[in-house]
DNA sequence: GACTAGTGCGCCCTTATCGTA
DNA sequence: CTACGATAAGGGCGCACTAGT
């Protein structure tokens, strides 16, 4: 009886009283299903390629959704599951050279959390941290975090928003809530540092900023590869090319004569090279040169370059992978990315 | 009376019969309405800061809003207003060296492009087209295409959705439907002609792949401003450094021996540049070196590279801005970004 | 009675419109 | 007229249920 009334008010009302500009409305589930002869919850379960619906009956409501070119409202489908379907990538968008994310890496990492957030069919979205923590809504199922920094405010804040939350980067002390997961920098750091034993090197230099944990860890790994065989001579610096010529400019003016310049990123390791190559010195012939992470432009320097490489594709994808898991109610462990030295003709070059 | 029947039902309904997991829920604008002893209109409009509400009344809203952590349910507004509060930006984020759009540059477009978005309110979603293509939701408000390549068929495709659609690159013939902004390529083209020519280069060599029409812009600017003086040879070569290297070594291999490059990017100077000085040319004593783009590299090359600014930033917020009123109903023309020839040693470097 | 294919209803949360004090 | 409230969408989907074998 309510049920009549309700459909006689709807065909009596030909304006409708409230609700924004009709003129804009696409096709919905209620108009397919008029033209396909089914109800409207028929129509959803078909397209979801649910068993409920015969075979038959779903190909046939495919293929007419495909021609009149139906799309679904993704607004209500997630009011009504109380899901968002969307991820959010946190990153550092400025273009300082002092970013511990180069911007190849950061490409790639992406590009391997884009894949898996659609497979899954969440989007992803990007923003920065203010953004972000400054925005009132709640419209995203979980948060990664690209480049932490050193700034372990701002994931307290990110974290204490109560999302499931995954960081890349090296692992701090328990007890933070969120997952990090990253490269095995100690690891790297040690096979540096037996490759450059192995070749007799003793004097090295360290380019980078042992504030970053990353840094810090690539470091305590070439430290112990390296215990009694090496001094090493530690330069703070920022991340960037320039910092790399500027870094090893200093250290040659205050009188450093080693044999090795390990940079903790690439781009610090190829400005060591602008700057050693610039002073007359041959590379490895009189300094061996290693950088971090393999980005593109490493294989392709002046004197190709020696580096650590990481699978930043695979990388993205296990970000994307561990924090679907946690969106869905799983709760996945930390984990460490394996690493392999690439060698070049900056530590292996003919003399 | 139905009201009371419907209280009383709620009521008794201890166990709701449908929906979701109820654990999950979040505070809603009915649940804050309770504590403030208000409708949820008025919570709405409070947060709005509307005019319909007092201030007295709206400031007590907002913080208690604020104090329980209340976030807007985004799903339920964009239903309402049929409204996806989204644009998406199209990116090919393959790892390929064959790319028109460098990473650094990227970035700063996204960052420009996230700047305008936020302040619009609206989230800015990643994607490629592949992705955008199958997916058969509608949750975005607009496109933007970053790197057209050289593809008419994927924008035709992507206009066929329907929805506002920004692309970044050299405008084509007219009548595409949509929205073209890009960098005066010719004008680019045609400055480092009359600065080569000013510097009395004569044999010119063009590396680039004049499939793109950004590239096509950039080469005949240059052909224009260089008309009667000089000679152009033009290999066609993908983007990248690798590229850069191959094409100037091949060149020399059929026997150029010209007097300046041009790269239709800064990572194919830069290879050329690395070919050049290997072969124990000097720059730009024997061979001059231009680039486009001024990516960050450029100015710490081993020789400083010479090359035409692009105010990335600034593109990428036109990019939004454009897009953003189209979304809102006006229909913005199409525009071109000034540029500005940077010279560094590559051109005018002591002898 | 057990099973399958499909239906009716209500709810998810917010907001435009109109009504009311 | 000012400040607020009641109502009704907005589109899709989970649940309980029914028609059919």
């Amino acid at each position: 009886m309510i049920d009549d009334l309700e459909r006689a008010g709807a065909s009596v009302t030909v304006k409708r009283a409230g609700g924004p500009d009709p003129a804009r409305s696409r096709l919905t589930m209620g108009d397919l299903a008029q033209l396909a002869g089914v109800s409207a919850i028929t129509i959803s379960r078909a397209l979801k390629n649910s068993d409920l619906v015969r075979p038959a009956v779903r190909e046939k409501i495919q293929s007419l959704a495909a021609a009149h070119g139906y799309r679904l409202n993704t607004a209500a489908r997630n009011l009504r599951l109380r899901r968002n379907h969307s991820i959010t990538a946190v990153v550092n968008m400025t273009p300082s050279a002092d970013r511990p994310i180069s911007d190849p890496i950061f490409l790639a990492l992406v590009g391997g959390l884009l894949q898996v957030s659609t497979d899954a069919g969440c989007r992803l979205i990007l923003t920065n941290a203010d953004q972000l923590l400054s925005s009132r809504n709640d419209d995203t199922d979980g948060i990664i975090f690209l480049g932490q920094g050193s700034d372990d405010a701002v994931l307290r804040e990110v974290n204490a928003l109560g999302l499931p939350f995954v960081v890349w980067g090296a692992p701090r002390e328990e007890g933070g809530g969120w997952l990090t997961i990253g490269s095995d920098n100690v690891r790297g750091g040690r096979s540096i540092g037996e490759h450059l034993t192995a070749l007799g090197r003793k004097q090295l230099l360290f380019l980078g900023d042992p504030a970053y944990p990353e840094v810090a860890d690539r470091l305590s790994g070439l430290r112990s590869a390296t215990a009694a065989s090496c001094e090493i001579t530690v330069i703070a610096c920022p991340f960037g090319r320039g910092a790399g010529m500027t870094a090893t400019a200093q250290a040659m003016t205050e009188g450093w004569r080693g044999d090795a310049v390990v940079g903790a990123s690439d781009t610090l390791a190829m400005g060591a090279m602008t700057t050693l190559l610039g002073a007359g010195l041959h590379i490895p012939h009189h300094v061996a040169v290693v950088g971090f992470d393999d980005i593109p432009a490493a294989a392709t320097a002046p004197v190709p370059l020696t580096t650590v490489r990481q699978d930043w594709d695979k990388a993205g994808a296990l970000l994307g992978t561990k924090l679907l898991q946690w969106v869905a109610g799983e709760r996945p462990g930390g984990e460490m990315l394996p690493i392999s030295l690439v060698e070049r003709a900056s530590t292996i070059g003919m003399r």
